[in-house]
DNA sequence: CTGAAAGCGCTAACAT
DNA sequence: ATGTTAGCGCTTTCAG
């Protein structure tokens, strides 16, 4: 388009290309790409004058046009629930870790809590390139399972495993874990258990924590007491599905909550309501947070290493991705960790109403 | 991989692009670009036929081929320190869902708290084709200011708001926010206060906050008490850092925690050392997180909206981006939240060590 | 109103 | 070992 560039070192305001290089170096522009991306294949002479050139010019790889070339977008895209919550966020923080050790770049959907429609979440990524999806929870949305079989799009799911899931998934298993919490509380001696779970469309973290807990109390012949929250209202949400929960049903001795964020504040309202804590109100929540060994009492939790299911989901992608590995399954291992908010109920506590 | 695909839609396994549709529609190239993009240009007949075809083959547009013609990635680089924390997922929160409501998508690269060498996080973003780069702090990396500037890509500062910036900045004044926490510690009669800081080293807000600390308690007479923590590893660090606070300066009746989460642990390890909060210390923090206002006592905190912060830069960002508007610097107001963690000093206080 | 053709930046045959 | 060239999917002149 223009003439020749007569200044020496000639910054141009547009971004250098190959041709920029290759005719500073005094080569071809397949020889300035191969000694980018295949320095051995070119003669050391050829190489150290591409070298120079980009340097001077400042050049660096355009990745869309290479990505085009390619059919290779090195993009994957991760869809959570939330950004602002302290275990997606450290989910995400994992998988993210992987992909730049990988020189990959995520990119990040926030979808909510109801994982019915993911497609609408999905498409910009696919659109953008993503090469690979990484979804917190099951994918329950047809659509896009259906649409990312027939494109071939890797799809992996992660948080929760499920036996029967219609893709790979790296996680837990929800259900169990949640027994064991409830198993932990009867151990002690409680019976009366309540639930404070999150909405369950959509949903199947919240759907498994609600069946065991389901299950498990009819097997004690006992009637579930389980209050809903909202997800995305945080931390007080508890306290007033506490409030209900004492109201439906004045025994109970122990609560679970399936947010760790949730316990904060039911902690509080069991203050604000005059008992003592731990022994008047057993408390336990899900996914051990920071800051829940901090609470007052110390918070027993079902400990998911957040972080450790983002890196292995992140690496399992890219491990397929750039090697074939098939992705396959993990059953992750969770870990009760015991703390002070969990004891033996007390019979003599004051009665609530 | 599997076998059947008699059905006549010939869905193909390769993705669909123009030319299929196309085909499909018996049009050009061109009619079918304009038909999806600029509709009223195409007669109302074939424009019908196009979008069936469209449908029928599930097509979607290639964003790499359609960035790499346009010259447009509709990327967005963001830099922040950290994706696991409460205030930073916050801040990305806000600007990747102004992002999505203009149908730009986020890239998110994690840089640590030290902004001296923010090149080396740009760059990838910068490579894939990130049109504007949002970046949590004040730039102190030159290398980054001169590539982006010569490159004519918009950079946008944010959180922190300094009036002689390299480039626009949307955020508050961590000085004086700061000076206002102690103005407020002073008029409740505190002299001897304390500060927990993250390191300072290419922190501007770190810088700020300590500079305004020790030039309150120059005014004061008084010499300062800064305990540094390494920002990467949490809510405990504040226990150990007011320890050896403590040990240094046993007469310290009140402590800022220059982040929301040590004032957690400050909390906890005062009642360790038998102090009753809050008469025997007065804590304040800063960010004023979710979670601030359920500690015990509820936590005075300096009120930052990070998701406004966020969501304002990437309108900000999109705007210019899109209709040439001019990135300007933005002075948000910040907000002293007190609750019950800051108190009078209580002189008749134990001793400790 | 529609189509043909060029070209964004890159890499990989293929030819030398 | 190096150069020439085609083409990834898209939009946009420019003709018709």
């Amino acid at each position: 388009m223009t003439e020749e560039q007569t200044v020496p070192p000639q910054k141009l305001r547009r971004k250098a290309t190959v041709h920029d290089v290759a005719r500073l170096a005094g080569v071809s522009i397949a020889t300035v790409s191969r000694s980018l991306n295949k320095p051995e294949t070119v003669r050391p002479g050829l190489r150290k004058r591409v070298d120079m050139a980009a340097a001077e010019l400042g050049y660096y790889t355009n990745s869309i046009g290479k990505a085009l070339r390619n059919q290779r977008s090195r993009l994957i895209g991760t869809i959570i629930p939330k950004l602002f919550d302290p275990l997606f966020s450290l989910v995400a923080s994992g998988v993210q870790e992987a992909l730049v050790e990988y020189d990959y770049l995520g990119i990040i959907q926030v979808a909510g809590y109801d994982n019915r429609d993911l497609m609408k979440h999905a498409l910009p990524m696919i659109e953008k390139g993503a090469e690979g999806l990484i979804i917190f929870g099951q994918v329950q949305d047809k659509v896009l399972l259906d649409y990312c079989r027939q494109r071939d799009i890797p799809l992996l799911s992660i948080y929760s495993f499920a036996e029967d899931a219609p893709v790979p998934c790296i996680g837990f298993d929800n259900y169990q874990a949640t027994t064991e919490l409830l198993n932990l509380m009867i151990q002690l001696g409680h019976v009366e258990i309540a639930m404070i779970s999150g909405r369950q469309p959509g949903n199947d973290r919240q759907q498994a924590r609600v069946s065991s807990y389901i299950a498990t109390m009819e097997r004690l012949r006992c009637e579930p007491v389980i209050e809903e929250v909202d997800h995305e209202f945080g931390i007080q949400d508890g306290a007033a599905a506490f409030r209900r929960i004492i109201k439906r049903r004045p025994e109970i001795t122990a609560v679970i909550c399936n947010r760790d964020a949730h316990a904060f504040s039911v902690m509080t309202e069991c203050r604000r309501l005059g008992l003592t804590l731990p022994h008047d109100m057993s408390i336990a929540g899900f996914d051990d947070l920071a800051y829940s060994s901090f609470l007052d009492p110390p918070l027993t939790s079902v400990s998911v290493s957040g972080y450790e299911i983002g890196r292995r989901s992140g690496i399992a992608m890219l491990r397929h991705l750039e090697e074939g590995m098939p992705l396959r399954s993990i059953r992750l291992e969770t870990r009760i960790v015991v703390r002070g908010s969990t004891v033996r109920p007390n019979l003599n506590r004051p009665l609530l109403d």
